[in-house]
Parts: structure tokens; C-alpha cells; sequence
DNA sequence: CGACTCATGTCAGTATTCTGACATACACTG
DNA sequence: CAGTGTATGTCAGAATACTGACATGAGTCG
């Protein structure tokens, strides 16, 4: 119906289907880590932190698609409750490297498999082939969408 | 750097990659979106109705991937400007189809010139097989996610 | 060395979106 | 026909994330 000229078909379009995805990907995780009390970003910085110790508050904002303030917060909560722990004062410049703490590694533990449920799920009926072309497809589209756009500067960025 | 067992690859992690390319595209959009006024979720109801006239709210709220109740209240402003009509009664049900004015499908016309620059940009560098490899792709990832999740009701579904 | 630029951590306020709840309307069923 | 289940529109409050702003530390260049 309609298609006359002006606008954009959804139905064929890429950045459309794109957004369906993410949409759905996030709410899948959102089911499995409900249970556990952890929220998609909660999940995501101590996942970054498991894989590369010591990030910063600003690397791992840029890591999880959210604002440095907002890590901020989500890192001070983490910290009080002892999920992780941070100097009280810097190595070197400004920036707190982060790191797990036991309890942090183990709570992220529960949610990696949970999130890995539904990542396998997510790849069910796909080939080894068709789930490498994704993955070179996802890459090109984020290198051309950032390209064009010097503002990958500048304290905003997210969501 | 410590790939140890536990956690997920996000350096290979497709979920990771989806989220990645996602967030990319919200920025390059909002980019090209903000000089008009307009958001994405804006666009994006107003997009909808060109294509399928007569949409109403719980509809709308689905095919921009957010709640009825943010729908709501971004139709009510649409309304209150002059963008789109709704009927003071529906005609049937309690659902109100809602239609675009001139003035909305003036108002769209140009935004959906900027989303277009921002797709082609996104798509530069990709092979038209490769594009129809990415369609088949993405919806393979919506159907398995969608799949598992009979939570496809109940309101909550976003973001 | 001093000026400039840039990245960081953090506080405060604002904006956006979601969750909860209620009333209503239709379809189906026994 | 009464009862049940599902979908809708809407209001109000809560949660979440963002924008703005400031101070600090490090690197660069004249």
C-alpha cells in the first residue's frame, strides 16, 4: 500500500529491520536478566570489565553505548555495593581503572549464561557461513555510519 | 586479552555487533533529525502513517518499537501542532485511526530526505547481494529472538 | 614556562521513556 | 445472555538516561 515516491518503505529497509533487531535483542535480554536483578547495562559494563580489567569510567561508558554520567552512576552503585572496586585516587591523570571484585565475578557469571542463551538462540538457523558475512555486513555499515560523522567527539553519542 | 572461559567474546559477539551498528545508526539519524526538530521516534510516526494511513496508537507504539503510553502522548503533541488528525470518536472499537496532515506530510518530506542520506551513507560500500544477504540475515536474528518469547504481549516490548 | 587543547570524573537539573493502573470495547464461549 | 480474555486509550508516578557545567590532569606548541 501507499509507496508513492516520498518516505521510506520500511518494509525493505535495512536500518529499519536494524532497529527491529536491536529492539528484540534487547528485550530478550532484558527477559533472562530480569530474573537476576540486572539490567542490560548493569550486565554489559561487567562484562567489558571481565574481558578488559582496569577500564576506565569513560571507556566503559563508550562500551556500553551510554553517557559517561550515566556509567558514572551505574559505577558508583556497583562500587558501594561491591561489585567492583576502584582506587581512591588515580595512577596517573584523572581516570579510576575499574576492576571486578569476587562478588562481581560471579554474579556476572549467571548473567553471561543467561545472555549467551539467547545469543545461541539468536543464531539458531543460521550457517557458520551466513553468521560471518553478518558479522562483516554489521561492520561495514557501523564504518560508513561513522565516517561522515566527526561528532564521535564531543560527550554525546549513546543510545 | 583474558578470553578465559567464563564471558562473552564482544570483540566476535554478533549481539555486541548489532547493538554497535544500532546505536551508530540512532546517532547519524538524530544527527540529521535535530536541525528539523524532530526526534527519531518523531520521524518514525510520522513515516509509518505515510506508508499505512489511518494507523492508530497501539499500532503506531509497535512499528516505533516504543509503549503505547510514549506513543500517546507524542501523538497528542503531534495533534495539538497540527501534524496529524484523529477522530474525536473512533469508529469502531476504541482505537482512533490517525491520519497525516499537509503540514505533517510537508514536515516529513524533508526528514525523510535526511534518514535517506543517512541509509544510502550506511549502505555505501555494500554490494546489492550483499544488501539482500543482510535483509535475510536480519530478520533470521528477529525470528529466532521473537521465537522463544511468547512475551510478544503484556505490553512491554520496547526499546 | 604559559597558553591551549583535550579527556576525564562528577554534580545537578532536565527530558524521555517506562511501569502501574483503570475504564472501555469487542470477540468468543458455555 | 453472562463471563472471560484480549486489545485499546489514557492518566499519573517512577525510573532511566541525557544535557549542561565545572574542576582537574596530561599533552602540545610557541
Amino acid at each position: 500500500m501507499s509507496r508513492d515516491g516520498v518516505g521510506i518503505d520500511l518494509e525493505t529497509s535495512l536500518g529499519y529491520l536494524l532497529k527491529e533487531a536491536s529492539s528484540a535483542l534487547r528485550v530478550a535480554m532484558e527477559e533472562v536478566l530480569r530474573p537476576l536483578g540486572m539490567s542490560v547495562t548493569h550486565y554489559s559494563c561487567l562484562e567489558l570489565l571481565a574481558q578488559r580489567p582496569g577500564l576506565s569510567n569513560s571507556e566503559l561508558a563508550r562500551g556500553a553505548f551510554v553517557t559517561r554520567q550515566t556509567m558514572n552512576v551505574l559505577l558508583q552503585n556497583l562500587e558501594r555495593e561491591g561489585y567492583v572496586t576502584r582506587p581512591a585516587k588515580p595512577p596517573a591523570g584523572k581516570a579510576l581503572p575499574t576492576r571486578l571484585t569476587p562478588r562481581g565475578r560471579r554474579s556476572l557469571e549467571q548473567a553471561s549464561a543467561a545472555v549467551r542463551s539467547v545469543e545461541t538462540r539468536m543464531l539458531a538457523g543460521m550457517t557458520e557461513t551466513e553468521q560471518s558475512a553478518a558479522f562483516g555486513i554489521l561492520q561495514s555499515m557501523i564504518l560508513s555510519l561513522k565516517k561522515g560523522d566527526p561528532a564521535a567527539d564531543g560527550d554525546a553519542a549513546p543510545r
